[in-house]
DNA sequence: ATACAAGTTGGAGTCCACTCTAAGTCAAGT
DNA sequence: ACTTGACTTAGAGTGGACTCCAACTTGTAT
């Protein structure tokens, strides 16, 4: 599969994908006698392991981190779920997160709808966030 | 209240809270005569406010966008009402993001498990990625 | 044969969201 | 009087993640 039907297929541009290459967050692709790359199943499935973790907020470095040990052969199993493992617990925080602030929204959309209606909005000290100790996004 | 106490207090250097200010996250703030900020009840809000939706992914531009309609009084109360809606449905996308990679990840950890009982790794070329149409992260 | 599309490289540029620096002001404490 | 610490400003710098550029090569279609 060549460059443009990857980046095609999953909407990422050519540079992306060379850059993650670059990078090593994906494996150095294989090409043809003519130097363009060929992206074999594997090398779609690190691709696809890219996306996914950076859809999800994962940051590149992390990525880097997942693919060098992917490539080190099977002595690292247990090192790459220590790191899935690691990543999950990024996500959850920052699903978290994100509920939070949907809490929070969807009151602050229901004052503005009653606000609408009555032409005054009512001022709330109620909603007072409480910060957070760790921070990891 | 100073901007070292709302800065311990959320977690955030002066320089940031200084930045958002610069960039119209928030509204100025009111200053002692000798020319340091004084934060209000107010103003701590509108520091809440930022932080909120900045821990949840929302860009700065879209607070600032926030911020101003705030800013332009009691006519604005239907636009802001659905400039958090739109906030809404980027944040719900991006928990729907993340928590599809949380289900990619249950499973690969769950593979790495048995690999590491197994002492191999059994492939998979069942979870396919759909790549996705639209991006707004 | 030649045009065209798609690829290659190294390196520079961009955007976002801060983060830091330099030079200065001010109020309180010793 | 002087030091200390917290503040002020304008503006420069940083880190992450791309994104673009120039110059070049390759394979296919007319």
């Amino acid at each position: 599969m060549m460059m443009k039907e990857v980046s095609e297929k999953y909407h990422i541009s050519p540079d992306t994908l060379r850059y993650y290459e670059r990078v090593g967050a994906i494996p150095r692709v294989n090409r043809t006698k003519s130097g363009i790359r060929d992206y074999t199943e594997q090398d779609i499935g690190c691709v696809e392991n890219v996306i996914c973790m950076r859809n999800a907020g994962v940051p590149v470095e992390m990525v880097i981190e997942y693919a060098k040990l992917c490539q080190q052969g099977d002595e690292t199993f247990a090192a790459r779920r220590d790191l899935l493992k690691q990543v999950r617990r990024g996500i959850l925080k920052q699903i978290e997160k994100r509920q939070r602030e949907l809490e929070r929204l969807e009151y602050k959309i229901a004052r503005y709808e009653t606000a609408i209606e009555t032409g005054k909005l009512v001022w709330d000290s109620t909603f007072s966030v409480q910060a957070e100790t760790e921070n990891d996004e």
